[in-house]
DNA sequence: CTGAATTTGTAGCCATGGCTACATTTATTG
DNA sequence: CAATAAATGTAGCCATGGCTACAAATTCAG
C-alpha cells in the first residue's frame, strides 16, 4: 500500500505481482547459463558435477534444469559430455552479468559489504528493471565521487 | 564471477544460492500477509476473491495458499469466512511493509519513475538484508538533502 | 422467503525444482 | 587391460503454485 488509507487500483496491483512471477520464471535460467559460462571461461568446460557443487544441489536437480534450458534453446548438451551454450544462451549470459555486476558496484558503493552485497545481488539482480539499473549505475558515479 | 578470471570459492558460491532459494519459500507469505492486513484495515476484512483479483491469480490457486499459510500459523480461517492474521502473520505483515516501502523510497529517491519503483520493488524487497535495508535507508536520506 | 448471483471449496491436472536410490557410462589407475 | 572410481543419467518421490471445472454455501434481490 502506499501508505495512506487508499488501496491501490486491483489490476495495477495485480500486475507487479505478475510481473515477479514471471522474473520467477526466468531467474533460475539466468543463473545457470552465468554460471555455465564462468566455468567454460575458465575451466575451459561446464560439467554437471560442479555446477551441482556451485549451486549447492544435487547432480539429478542440475540434470533436470539443464534439460529445460535446453528444450529452451540456451543450452546444448549430450549424453555424458560437457555442456555448451547456445547464441541465445551466451546472451542471455552476458546481459546477467552485466545485471549482477551492476548490483554488486552499486552495493557496495551504498556502504554494503562486499559479502552481503554479493548475496543480496544474487537475489535483486532477477528483479531490477533497465530503467532503475540505470539509476543505479549514475548513483554509484556519484557516491563514487 | 568477481570480474577476474577466477572462480570464487565453490561452497561460498552455493551459499549465496541456497540464500535465493530460502527467500524463495517465504516471499509468497510475505506478499499475502501484507496484502491481507492491507485489506483488513481498508476494508474491514480481507477476502478470497478480493485477494484472488489483487494477486491477478484465480480463487482456486488462493485458496490453496491460505491453506499453507494457515498450516504454518500466519493466518486463521475458516470455511466461508474472512481471513484473520496470527499475531505471527501481522509481525510478517509489518515487517514485509518496512521492507517494501524502504526499498520503494530508495529508488524513487535515485530518480526511479514511482510506477517502476513499485513495480521492481515487489521483486526486490524480498532480497534485501537488513545490513542493506540499512545503507538503503541511509543513502535516501543524502539523496534528497 | 425463495431463487439467482456470488463466493468459496475441492478435485484433478500441469510444470518446476528439490531430493534419494539405483543404473550406466566414462575416466583413472594399478 | 581390467578393476575401481567418478561422473552422468534416470526413475520416482515430494511440495509449491499455477490452472479449469464442477460442487456447495452464502448473500442478495425481488
Ligand atoms: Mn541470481
Ligand atoms: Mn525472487
Ligand atoms: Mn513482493
Ligand atoms: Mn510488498
Amino acid at each position: 500500500m502506499t501508505s495512506s488509507s487508499e488501496l491501490e487500483n486491483a489490476a495495477l496491483q495485480a500486475a507487479k505481482f505478475e510481473r515477479v512471477r514471471e522474473a520467477h520464471k526466468t531467474e533460475v535460467a539466468e543463473d545457470y547459463v552465468e554460471l555455465i559460462d564462468d566455468l567454460i571461461n575458465v575451466n575451459g568446460e561446464a560439467r554437471v558435477v560442479e555446477l551441482a557443487e556451485r549451486m549447492g544441489v544435487s547432480h539429478a536437480t542440475v540434470n533436470k534444469i539443464v534439460g529445460r534450458l535446453q528444450r529452451e534453446g540456451l543450452v546444448v548438451s549430450r549424453p555424458y559430455r560437457s555442456i555448451f551454450l547456445t547464441d541465445e544462451g551466451r546472451e542471455m549470459a552476458v546481459e546477467a552479468r552485466r545485471r549482477h555486476e551492476i548490483v554488486v558496484k552499486f552495493l557496495k558503493a551504498a556502504g554494503v559489504s562486499p559479502e552481503t552485497a554479493e548475496i543480496d545481488a544474487e537475489g535483486i539482480e532477477h528483479h531490477v528493471s533497465d530503467e532503475t539499473l540505470d539509476c543505479l549505475s549514475a548513483l554509484t558515479g556519484k557516491i563514487e565521487i
